[in-house]
Order: structure tokens, then sequence, then C-alpha cells
RNA sequence: GCGGGAAUAGCUCAGUGGUAGAGCACAACCUUGCCAAGGUUGGGGUCGCGGGUUCGAAUCCCGUUUCCCGCUCCA
């Protein structure tokens, strides 16, 4: 059967809502835009995912070029800090700089740089915008409108923040057919602001932080005094970020509120090119290992123009894209490597005014580390461990099926008496707490056990044990794939054994 | 932020001014012998929210929120 992406994308976001992995934030009370709750199967999906990266990258780092294991710590820091370092970081600036959009030319100007020229004659006032500098377009629409004999002297010259409010949809844009076509200026900076302290002055404010990676930047000097480590190293985080996106769309793709798992690799400036190609290498190869699709996933090498201000001055950020529902047949971000250079650190350096160089004891250079940056969005990744795990097998009863990795999968197995009498409810009781402590599963004696077993597809569960007559005789239990359907029978002693070997990696 | 569409039970939807419905799902019991079987019973909706018109509004009008699509934006 063939559907569109969108189609395809419903289907997902329908299955994820059914079965409970996704749910709207403030559901009752009609959602908030740009907020998303994780519910008791997505929950363990993201911590799942979470654990595999953190394994990956913190307690169990790749081997390097030289084939040794790299050395990266772990960390987590607050989501405020200090305003000042976003000042530093340049997340700010343009924080003063509200915009202002003509709904019928469709330019966009700063607020601040637009004036007025205001008609001393006439109720109501006629009002004509203008840009700093160039009165003369406001004039000449003027004479159009009121009449070729006005002159500048019959206009107040004001700031559009001046004009009040009722005379606003009097204002006639440059370039505008009609007046009142300018929206009320917006503030463009996308960091959620808050108060610190009970006071909510202008001195109180304080920013949730727009990405994790500053945290590690500002600690860059603790961690180095307190925890040996030697350039080249990392610092690994998982955590929220936040950002005041213009529009929230596509599901959880772009959401207001996320996860982010960000690594700062810190390196000789002469090596970072070296490490740059090794990052992104590694994590694509990384994203391959969860099982996610080779040719759903590609490479894309940022323009030019799209680099974020933290990495002009570095060599470029490539991105790791997936093929989306959403996006098809194009690609969206996964993940961002970005070469940062030594911009972080040297910003501040400059505004803290603590030094963050390294002294490197082997070559007695002192520099400060230039910065590889993997940053991948942890609820991206549950996007798309769904999109890529989402199957219909119209063939099947129960055609709708999550192809979790088993490492990935919130709940590893079903343990189901056949039929519940005989004793078999009482057996896979057993079985189920004598392993509920090592593995994440599921017992349930209720219903028939193809409902089970399809309530199980939908979850992504890989296996089924299931105790059925001839357990009672012989100790064995049938293993049910979710993948095949297809079933074996094994030793019932043997299950824990089955469940490790397959769990593993 | 702009334009278009949508919102009724957990899901898919029916219901054009007069007592809120169906299928599936969910729960309990019975049944069960490997893939959403069947039976009985049950829980669940101030029809997104607020206002207006009306004797009476899920239904008509206005506003608003959320979601979807296309722009715009995107650190």
């Amino acid at each position: 059967m063939t559907q569109s992406g969108s189609e395809r994308m419903e289907k997902i976001v329908a299955l994820s809502k059914r079965r409970g992995f996704v749910f709207p934030a403030s559901d009752i009370y009609g959602g908030i835009n740009g907020f998303w709750d994780y519910g008791p199967l997505g929950v363990q999906l993201k911590n799942n995912l979470r654990d595999a990266w953190w394994r990956d990258m913190v307690e169990c780092p790749p081997l390097g070029p030289d084939g040794h294991p790299l050395s990266i710590v772990g960390l987590d820091s607050s989501i405020i800090q200090n305003p000042r370092a976003w000042e530093a970081s340049g997340h700010l600036s343009g924080f003063s700089d509200p915009m202002v959009d003509c709904r019928e030319t469709k330019a966009r100007y700063r607020a601040d740089h637009l004036r007025v020229l205001r008609s001393r004659a006439g109720a109501p006032a006629a009002l004509f915008a203008f840009v700093e500098g160039e009165p003369e377009v406001a004039l000449k629409r003027a004479r159009k409108v009121l009449g070729s004999s006005k002159v500048e002297s019959d206009f107040d010259e004001l700031a559009l923040a001046e004009v009040s409010a009722a005379e606003r949809a009097l204002v006639w844009a440059p370039g505008a057919g009609a007046p009142g076509t300018l929206t009320e200026p917006r503030d463009f900076n996308l960091m959620f602001k808050t108060f610190v302290g009970a006071a909510s002055g202008d001195e109180n404010i304080a920013y949730l932080r727009p990405e994790t990676a500053q945290g590690i930047f500002l600690n860059f000097k603790n961690v180095l005094d307190t925890s040996r480590v030697r350039v080249p190293f990392g610092i690994a985080q998982i955590g929220k970020a936040f950002r005041n996106e213009v529009t929230p769309r596509n599901y959880i793709f772009r959401s207001r509120e996320f996860e982010q798992m960000e690594m700062e690799w810190f390196c000789a400036p002469k090596e970072a090119q070296a490490w740059y190609e090794f990052w992104t290498q590694t994590r694509l190869a990384w994203w391959r290992s969860l099982g996610v699709s080779a040719d759903r996933l590609r490479l894309r090498r940022h323009t030019a123009d799209e680099l974020a201000h933290y990495a002009k001055t570095g060599a470029g950020t490539q991105d790791v894209e997936y093929r989306y529902p959403f996006t098809e047949p194009g690609f969206g971000e996964l993940e961002g490597i970005a070469h940062r250079g030594s911009f972080d650190l040297e910003q501040h350096q400059a505004a803290s005014k603590t030094r963050l160089e390294y002294f490197d004891p082997q070559t007695q250079e002192r520099y400060v580390p230039e910065v590889i940056e993997p940053a991948s969005g942890l609820t991206r990744g549950v996007l798309v461990l769904l999109c890529e795990a989402y199957d219909v097998d119209e063939s099947r009863p129960s055609p709708e099926i999550l192809r979790f990795p088993p490492r990935l999968a919130p709940i590893k197995a079903g343990i189901f008496p056949l039929v519940a009498k005989e004793g078999m409810p009482e057996i896979a009781e057993q079985l189920y707490l004598a392993l509920r402590g090592r593995f994440s599963m599921q017992f349930d004696a209720k219903q028939s056990i193809g409902k089970r077993y399809a309530r199980m597809d939908e979850a992504g569960t890989p296996y089924c044990f299931t105790i059925d007559g001839q357990t009672l005789a012989d100790q064995t239990v049938t293993v049910r794939a979710r993948d095949t359907g297809a079933q074996e029978r094994i030793a019932i002693e043997s299950v824990a054994g089955y469940l490790e070997e397959r769990l593993a990696g």
C-alpha cells in the first residue's frame, strides 16, 4: 500500500496518542502550542534513547583515530544562568530589535528604524511611515493621498513607537496601497524570559537556556581543573532547552520546549578540522547503529549564509538529516555537527575576565581550544525512532507495528498465559516476577492471546513469551517475535538469557 | 505574523435549530488451546473555549484557543 508522507505522519501521530507515546501538553485545557507531554511508553522510549547516547558518549565513548577510547565526561548544568552569559554568547543580541511586518508588501522593518509623518490638519490625521532617512518616500505618498500641495511643514515627524494604538491603523506603510497594513511590533528574540526572585523588575530578568551548550562552556574551567582531563576531551550534557519559536510545526519536530544531547569536544586549533570530520562520520554511524535506515539518513553541509552566529568563525556545520514523512522527498535536521572554533570560549573569556586557555604540557603551547559540537535533539530522535519503526503489514490481523530496535523498545517483552486457566497465569506471573527487575516487561492474562500480541505490536515490544499447555509438561515456553510473528520454543529458564542476548548493543 | 481548512466519547466519524449517537477501543464477568474470535454487562461527552441571536444552539453569528496545509520566521 502506498501512502503519502502526510498520511503516514497522521497514522504515526494517531498511534502515538492511542498507545500513550506523546500527548499534547495541557490537553484538557485545549493544549498549548509547541509543547508536548510524553506518556508511559513515550518516556520509556525517550529515556532509552537518552541512555543509549549517554552510554555511547560518556560511559563507553567511541575509539579515536589512534584506537584508544576518547575522553568524555558528563555534566548537568542549570537551565537558568547569569544573563551575562547569554549576552556574551551572542544569544541576546537582537533582543532590543522589535520588528514590524507589512501585511501587504511583506516587507519587514526594525520598529525603531521606522518614522512617521503625521498630518497637522484633518481629523482623523493621516500618517505616513518611512524608513529613517527617507522622508521623501512618505511625503510623496502623502501628496498622492492628501493632495499635491502638501509640504513637509504640514506634518509632524515622530517615531513609530510614539504613534498611539488608535492611530496605528491609519498609518500608510512604505509602498502600501492602503493604510493599516503594519503589524504590531514583535520581539524576535527566541529566548524565554523569566524573573529570578520575587520582584519582577528589569534587573531580575533571566532567560531559559536556548541551548545546553553554553552551560558546558561556562563549566569548561571547572571541569578542566577538577577532572584530570587533557585536551582533546569532551563534555557531554543532556537536558531541556527552550526556544520561543515563531511557528512550532510538524508534531514534535519543532517544539518550544525540547531536549538536547550535546557534546562539546575541545581540541587544539590545528587538529580541529580533523576532529570535525571524525565527529561527523561518527555521529552519522551512531544513528545507523540504532537501526535507522541508511537511505533515510544523509549529511548536508550548511551554506555560508545559514551558519549560526557561533559557527561563523569555524570551518562550517554539517547536519545529519533524516527523511521525515513530512519532509518527503526532502530531509530535515536531526543533529548538527558544528565547528564552533574558539568563538564561545573567547567570548566568555572576554566577558567574564576569566582565563579559559589550555596549556599543553607536551608542546608547551598555550591556546584557547577550538570546539567541535555534535548536538542532536533527543525529542527529534524520538520522532525519528517513531517514524522509522512505524510499519503497516496488511496481511496481519493487527496491521500496525512499531519495529523498534530491541535495545530501545519501551517494553522488552510480554509474558502471557495462553489462556487463563490450568495454572498458566500462575506460571506466567512467576516468570514475570523472576525477571521484572532486569527487563521492562508486561504481564497480561486478560482477553485473547491475539489481542495481547496485537497490543504489543503497537507498543513495539519485540518479544512475547507465552506459557501454554506444553509448559506444564516440559517447562518450555513459546517465543513470539514481533517482526515476523514466528514462534519458537525455548526452556523457561533460558528466557532471561534469550532476552539478554538480543538486547545487547 | 499572514492566508486557507478543521475541532462532537480514547480513536474514526454521523448528527442543518427541538431528549447527544455508531463502530472500534477501554473495564468486568463468561468463554478460550497461538495472532485484535464470541457473549453479557458497564464506564466514558457541559459537542475546544467565551460571548451573542433564539422559547430552545453541537447546529446560526462574533471572538478566541489548538491542530493541519501554504507562506513568513527559525540561534
